[in-house]
DNA sequence: CTAAATATTTACAACTTCTTTATAAGAATC
DNA sequence: GATTCTTATAAAGAAGTTGTAAATATTTAG
């Protein structure tokens, strides 16, 4: 197999010579960038299958790198925040950061991080199918079946029901699947996904009124199972 | 592994050599301060794993130098008092020391209570999975499991639970969870958190009547194991 | 260009969660 | 052992969130 690349954006140099020691020692390729303009170039030139990102950059607040990164980057982005600015963290989650950790942090919980995102990539790159006990959806063929009955979703339902079944057992906030679906700028049109979680249901559960696939987390957003 | 570094502020030489013989007995270095202003100076210098700390010190106020420590310090710091001076634990507890205890105090409990805090120190902040035996955190997705049960928690009472988990040990005053969780300005709300721990206990432990893992700490507030 | 399909918006009903009050149960103190 | 203080529980009301239906707007396909 080949070696498998990762981006470290970080402006502290030490942090990157740290990491770039313990991540060669494992057998990863290791690509450094300062600041988030080289960043996002290298990013671009070549994109590696993991980044880690300081979220406390100088040049250019992190959360933007992120969304920007996320807009064409689809692998996982693991966000280096300093302790105690869990508000940042959880932005940064919302934006689509795959984890996090803070500084400092031990190298064997990083490595761990690493392994954990980068197995998730592999399976979700590969897999053109989920499947659950009732639900299947082949995301080639762009079909959805439930009980080997063929399902006729419109192009934003399809969207959203991929999207849970990727993260699936997760909770997503609100403000996370609109962003997904609908793109930056609908964040607090929750009304949006009310209407499409309600029409989803419809066709995707035995009893709409009791979901077992969709379920609501009053207050935070919604999880599939 | 290095011996652990533990510097006793006290002014009292009968305390001080019972400390010191105890701790050393049990492999810790020891560093001792008789007045706070040489306690401050040698935690400065070297910081110690934990420090025990009179706070009934005649050269200043305990409490001051408690804030003043945990301005830089982040370690455990566990307080000596005298019995009933409730008041004082409680603003101690409140002002971030991480336990106390009361004189007389038996030197077991004492020894235990300095291992959970150094245990508590060498937890990482940055877990995303917090287990206990039955219980199961898991912070990415936002999900409780009791027995390998999903557990439906609310908004308040998953935060109020992330709040224990993360002080794993460690008494929380009621002023201090009422912060955390509600803001500031609900302090004296101490209802509340009667009512939330209520359900909470309802939904996490096996008997409700005969907790187990919020404990309660009459008069001072709740300690979760 | 028109009809059909899909998306957005509005209005309101249903439901969940939070706050408050009342009261019981338990500890601590005298 | 009675009194007082603290904590626990239940339940009602208030506030906030979510779900549904239907009207309107927009997009797509023929």
């Amino acid at each position: 197999m080949n070696k498998e690349e990762i981006l470290i954006i970080d402006d502290e140099p030490q942090i990157r010579k740290l990491l770039e020691i313990n991540l060669e020692s494992q057998g990863y390729k290791v690509k450094q960038a300062e600041t988030a303009t080289m960043g996002l170039q290298l990013a671009a030139n070549h994109p590696p299958d993991l980044i880690l990102l300081d979220i406390g950059l100088p040049d250019i607040n992190g959360q933007d790198l992120l969304v920007e990164l996320k807009n064409w980057y689809n692998q996982s982005i693991i966000i280096i925040s300093v302790l105690d600015n869990e508000e940042e963290i959880v932005r940064a989650l919302d934006n689509g950061a795959s984890d996090y950790i803070t500084k400092p942090f031990r190298t064997n919980e990083l490595l761990a991080r690493i392994r954990a995102c980068l197995n998730r990539n592999r399976i979700e790159d590969n897999k053109t199918v989920l499947t659950s006990t009732d639900l299947q959806i082949d995301l080639l063929a762009r079909t959805v079946t439930r009980d080997n009955e063929n399902v006729k979703l419109t192009l934003t339902e399809y969207k959203l029901l991929v999207l849970f079944a990727k993260n699936e057992g997760r909770v997503l906030t609100h403000q996370f699947i609109l962003k997904e679906i609908w793109g930056v700028g609908f964040q607090t049109d929750t009304q949006y996904l009310r209407v499409f979680v309600g029409t989803l249901r419809k066709k995707i559960e035995q009893n709409p009124n009791k979901p077992v696939h969709i379920i609501t987390e009053s207050g935070v957003g919604y999880r599939f199972i």
